[in-house]
DNA sequence: TTTAATTAAGATATAAGACTCTCAAATAAC
DNA sequence: GTTATTTGAGAGTCTTATATCTTAATTAAA
């Protein structure tokens, strides 16, 4: 994984609650149970991606989180820096001292590449497409 | 970064060593100094990697670490493995409970090929062919 | 209005990684 | 043999991520 278990929490939760009928309230622990996270961590995960606009939180009996339209036009990659701060280190696999562009370590080209691909990957696709193309995917399997 | 700073620290050193001249004897505290490691700390390094048959260690005045030609041999992953556990967690990018094979998310396959295009990365190459190719770097960058 | 349910907030606990310190063991120089 | 130097080994500290616990605030239902 290239984030870390926070990073990665708060995507799960946030796929989740994507693939729910529209509205739905969902409780933090019923998500916690579904996704196998800690339930308290997760209560707080959800907390700050409710600062942040990622969800609306609803108080009291029948309360819940849904998704906003924001988290569903938002890449993967943007909810997990904000949750989490910046993803994957610009440095080079091998970590040299003196690796740089200028001067480059046998391996700095190849893993600028694949370093590009990775964030592309995780950015180039909004939360809402990848819940629904794996919506699809777990409808065609069941 | 895809493993932790032990195994960069791990790295660094035994990438330093082998650019040094055949059967040179270098202090801990001088790999320290070159690659901005904290000294106390690498010394922990190079004591297990000792240990593990990738340096030579010979105690009192003169002493010093020198590169072992198991550890010449040895790609990067190999020996960061070896001083940190498993490198690379190797669930899907987005992390999803159900995610595997049989029922991919979107970016399951995606993400499998950088994954391994980064496995290739730092396991095909030997540290020697790595530091041999380095060193011509900087002599013509000099 | 009371009770139960649910999130908010903050304090606390645990674990792992990163880093430091001290002393023992070995060895070379004097 | 004594001293200075260098690695070995183990304990200890600091920091950050992960996880838990407790209480307050809010809301719906009884």
């Amino acid at each position: 994984m290239i984030y870390t278990k926070t990073g990665e929490y708060a995507i799960r939760a946030i796929l989740f609650l994507a693939r729910q009928p529209k509205d739905a309230l969902i409780m933090s622990s019923e998500i916690a149970k579904s996704e196998e996270i800690p339930a308290h961590y997760l209560a707080k995960i959800l907390q700050r991606m409710a600062k942040y606009g990622y969800v609306d939180s609803f108080k009291g009996r029948g309360g819940g989180f849904k998704i906003t339209e924001l988290a569903k036009k938002s890449s993967i990659l943007e909810i997990v820096e904000r949750v989490e701060g910046p993803v994957i280190n610009l440095k080079c696999v091998t970590g040299l001292k003196e690796c740089s562009d200028e001067n480059p370590c046998p391996l700095h080209e190849e893993w600028a590449e694949l370093r590009n691909r990775i964030y592309n990957l995780i950015s180039s696709k909004s939360v809402q497409e990848v819940a629904e193309k794996y919506s699809e995917t777990l409808k065609r399997n069941a």
